[in-house]
DNA sequence: GTCTATGTTAAAAAATTGTAAATTACTCAA
DNA sequence: TTGAGTAATTTACAATTTTTTAACATAGAC
């Protein structure tokens, strides 16, 4: 189980991305990176991050822009974003602001500063290490750490196996999962169960959500569309 | 672990965040902020702040309906609230009363102003630097220091593992704790019991609290809920 | 129409937790 | 230091819930 924060770098310079998620790693966060914004706003929208971290200057798509785009997509409009910008571009500052960022950090970085701000920038929000367990999709709300799902308001309740794998479904919304992954993901590799298990609990699950959301992509595997 | 009293500041303007954090953190408070009601709530239930200050004007959510929310909370029913009001919003002060506020502080805010008024407000509430060692949740007084516990005006008896693990699964009501966490920061990391020696204590923390509060989550862990 | 992947259902199997009682460890006063 | 009394843990088993299986139904591709 990994409940980490996930944090997004954009840099399109391999030693700054490099520099940056050491740093934050040693802090325990999860890093993932990408070298420009198109990357960046796939990643973003797949791994859901608590931060993104974005550099101004980009070739392609700019920093503000990259922000701009990411701002229009519901699933992150609740993330927080930070420039990075040298020193000598203020006017960035002004521009990331109305772009949608939360903050912005200038370069040079010093390791410290960096992650004294992060803390901050993720506190401020409401998100710690332990607690920023919440997934909100629509009708569906989440909560990792208290174990609890909302469907319309109503408590909803999962055994381990269910809400494990609702968890899987919900993290990417719209990507199709295939049994292979399905069984990798909730049960683990080595585990081998027969060929209804399944279907019986996307069943369960449909059961409780109403017969919404899971889709069958048939020969393929299973979906959670909004 | 940290005793300090805890302060939830609201307010959708930054400045005002900074600058009231600043000022309190210097007179030793933990100060956490929001920047919008809904986020407020969140923490506030989250965190259970001792004293929460409410700005009026805020997009989306005002101070009254965050208020109002509040409120309705049954752990924060006891949480002192205080409004920041313009000093021409006359009518908010009538308005914030309705809402539950205990006080409310005009702008500007001058620090010394603003640092004893809190004073004073912890102070008529009984919560003072060092003596806020008391969870208080409903029904069910806990005073840390004092190793005592009172339900429904009853004191209740707590072995030392009991009181441990009480307060630990209170210290985030609707928080899952899991068996390896309990283990972990009841009985230490390293110490090796059996399978059953959670459940039994569990079992002695319902008898005392009349089956209320603890919740299993199968497969999960245990839970306290209001 | 046949064939295959998936849906459905109920019941068996497995996992997890609840409980009482017995055992062991601990504490504190004499 | 001892021993009575309390607390903590273990044990054995019951109760409950979750997970899996298996048998059969159905839907859609070809």
């Amino acid at each position: 189980m990994n409940d980490n924060i996930k944090i997004l770098v954009v840099d399109d310079e391999e030693d700054i991305l490099e520099f940056l998620s050491y740093n934050l790693r040693a802090e325990g966060y999860d890093v993932i990176v990408a070298d420009n914004g198109v990357l960046a706003i796939e990643l973003a929208k797949q791994q859901q991050p608590s931060l993104i971290i974005l550099d101004v200057q980009m070739p392609d798509m700019d920093g503000i822009t990259t922000c701009e785009k990411i701002r229009e997509i519901p699933s992150l409009k609740e993330t927080v974003v930070t420039f990075l910008t040298a020193r000598s571009e203020d006017y960035s500052q002004i521009a990331g602001f109305e772009a949608g960022a939360d903050d912005y950090i200038t370069k040079p970085i010093r390791p410290k500063v960096l992650v004294s701000r992060v803390k901050a920038l993720l506190k401020r929000r409401g998100i710690t290490q332990d607690s920023n367990s919440i997934i909100e999709l629509g009708d569906i709300v989440i909560d990792k750490e208290k174990h609890l799902t909302t469907y319309k308001g109503q408590e909803v309740i999962f055994a381990k196996k269910e809400f494990k794998l609702l968890k899987l479904l919900i993290s990417k919304p719209g990507k199709v999962f295939t049994r292979e992954e399905i069984l990798e993901k909730v049960w683990g590799s080595d585990i081998i169960v027969g060929d209804r298990t399944i279907d019986v609990h996307i069943r369960k699950l449909r059961e409780k959500l109403a017969d919404h959301y899971i889709k069958t992509v048939k020969g393929v595997g299973y979906k959670f569309e909004y």
